[in-house]
Parts: C-alpha cells; sequence; structure tokens
DNA sequence: ATGTCGCATTCCATGCGA
C-alpha cells in the first residue's frame, strides 16, 4: 500500500498536476494540505474519475487538507480537538479496512508559526503540543497509524541545504525542533529518514531566488509512522520530479510504502 | 536583487500568508 503527503499550495491551481501525478504515481491514499477553497470547490469529479474516493475540510482562501483513497474510509474526523477556538481547517483523520487490518491516516497541515515574535508562533507550538496528545491517544489503540503532512518543521541541520538561514525562523527554531522530538519520542517513526539518511532530501523549494534551480530546498513535509506501520515499512521517498512541472507547488509529494494489501 | 505565488478585495493595485 502506497500513502503519500503532498502540500499542493491550492487545489484548483494544481487540479492538472494532481491528475497527471495520481496517474503516474499511483498511490493508495493521498493526504492533500493547503487546498485554499472550500469543499464545494475541490476538483472533486475529476479526482473521482481518477479512481479516487474523496474526503475533504476545505477553508475558504488559506489553509484546507483532504483525504484521497482508492477505497472509501470506514470513519472520518475532522479537525484537531484541544482548542475550541481553532477555526483553522489544518487536520483530519480517515481509518480504512484492508485485509490485513486497519490503517489510520492523518492528514496534517501544521501551522507556519511566523513570525516567531507574533502570536503565530505560540498558535504553531499550542498546535503541536494538540498534536502530542492527539497521537498518544491513537499509539494507545495500536494500530498502523500514518501521521501525514506539512509538518512546517525542519527536524536537523541536515534536512536544509543552508540551515544557518533558518536560525531565527519558526520552522528551525529550537522550541520548534524540541515539540517536534517530543512527537517522535512518543514512539513515531519518521518513514524517510528511516530508509534514507542521505543529505539534500527536501521537500519544499521556495518560489524566490532560483531555489529549486540551486537545490536550496528543506524537508518539512513528514510521514510518521506508528510501531505497528513501522514494522510493514517497505520503502520512503521524495517525489522530487513535480517541482520542475510547469507552474507546480513548492513542495513535492513524499510516499511511504507499507506492506498492507 | 524583497528575485514568487495564490488568494481576496476597498478589484486592474494592493495586502496578506507563505
Amino acid at each position: 500500500m502506497l500513502i503519500a503527503t503532498w502540500n499542493v499550495n491550492s487545489v484548483r491551481q494544481r487540479a492538472a498536476h494532481l491528475l497527471r501525478w495520481l496517474k503516474q504515481a499511483q498511490p493508495d491514499i493521498v493526504c492533500l494540505q493547503e487546498l485554499k477553497c472550500l469543499d464545494d470547490a475541490f476538483p472533486r469529479l475529476e479526482v473521482e474519475a481518477a479512481g479516487y474516493h474523496v474526503e475533504t475540510l476545505g477553508q475558504k482562501t488559506f489553509n484546507g487538507v483532504a483525504i484521497l483513497a482508492r477505497k472509501r474510509p470506514d470513519e472520518v474526523i475532522r479537525g484537531l480537538e484541544g482548542d475550541d477556538a481553532d477555526s483553522h481547517a489544518r487536520y483530519m483523520e480517515a481509518v480504512f479496512s484492508t485485509e490485513s487490518g486497519v490503517v489510520r491516516v492523518a492528514s496534517i497541515y501544521l501551522p507556519n508559526g511566523n513570525p516567531p515574535l507574533s502570536e503565530k508562533y505560540p498558535y504553531k507550538l499550542g498546535f503541536m503540543e494538540r498534536l502530542r496528545r492527539r497521537a498518544a491517544a491513537l499509539l494507545r489503540l495500536e494500530e498502523p497509524l500514518v501521521l501525514a503532512g506539512d509538518y512546517n518543521v525542519i527536524p536537523e541541520p541536515i534536512d536544509a541545504r543552508d540551515p544557518a538561514a533558518w536560525v531565527s525562523d519558526a520552522l528551525f527554531l529550537p522550541q520548534t525542533r524540541a515539540a517536534f522530538r517530543r512527537l517522535l519520542a512518543l514512539g513515531l517513526t519518521d518513514a524517510l529518514r528511516a530508509c534514507d539518511q542521505a543529505p539534500e532530501r527536501y521537500s519544499f523549494w521556495d518560489y524566490q531566488a532560483g531555489a529549486f534551480q540551486k537545490n536550496n530546498g528543506i524537508r518539512i513535509d513528514h510521514l510518521l509512522l506508528s510501531p505497528q506501520a513501522a514494522d510493514r515499512l517497505v520503502t520512503c521517498r521524495i517525489d522530487k520530479e513535480t517541482r520542475s512541472w510547469d507552474k507546480p507547488s513548492d513542495h513535492v509529494p513524499v510516499l511511504v510504502e507499507l506492506n498492507l494489501a
């Protein structure tokens, strides 16, 4: 089973890319972030015609997440508990039955948090703590679980071409990295790093200043696995090719293959 | 080189978020 995450930076602008990539990559489950539209504006008919069931949590202008899948989920949960005042569409889960049992997948669009001295940074850290609590609860289910999405976290210096350029950025501040480590310390596995410890494994390149041409990237899109999912890990890779397509998203898909039927 | 996108509106120019 192939499970992917991709921040598409407007699903309406990226619909043709999404369809082309679905056909090419043949994923079973896809977590999307930054839909930047309401549910009704999602290109549902086209994606369904490509063979995918569509579950969305849209929002006008910003944010928005979705989970696409070959099969209809048994259950969908929209929103991340722990803050009734949080109106951002940044989190959803879906549970699927397979021949090998259940798999639970979350699509996460973690807040960017910049600038760090604004209210946006405590919102990011609060969201990360809520995610940690949710992950802890889900881990108690002892299911194959994939927490997939745009974390807006550069975990380690090796995950940036120029780490010095990010030291004061909300994506790489010590508090951000510590919160990410607390998540991992629950017993989650960073799927890409379990498969590949090489440098220059990036999932995002800024649109500005020819960042992609210079390979001036960062790795901020992650698939975190529960022990039951990690036990079934076959491989994980970044699909860098889509960044070279015409009018691309600034993020590329990251895919994990699990030994699940 | 503050050099790019995508969204929305006070709408063909600007501010915001990233």
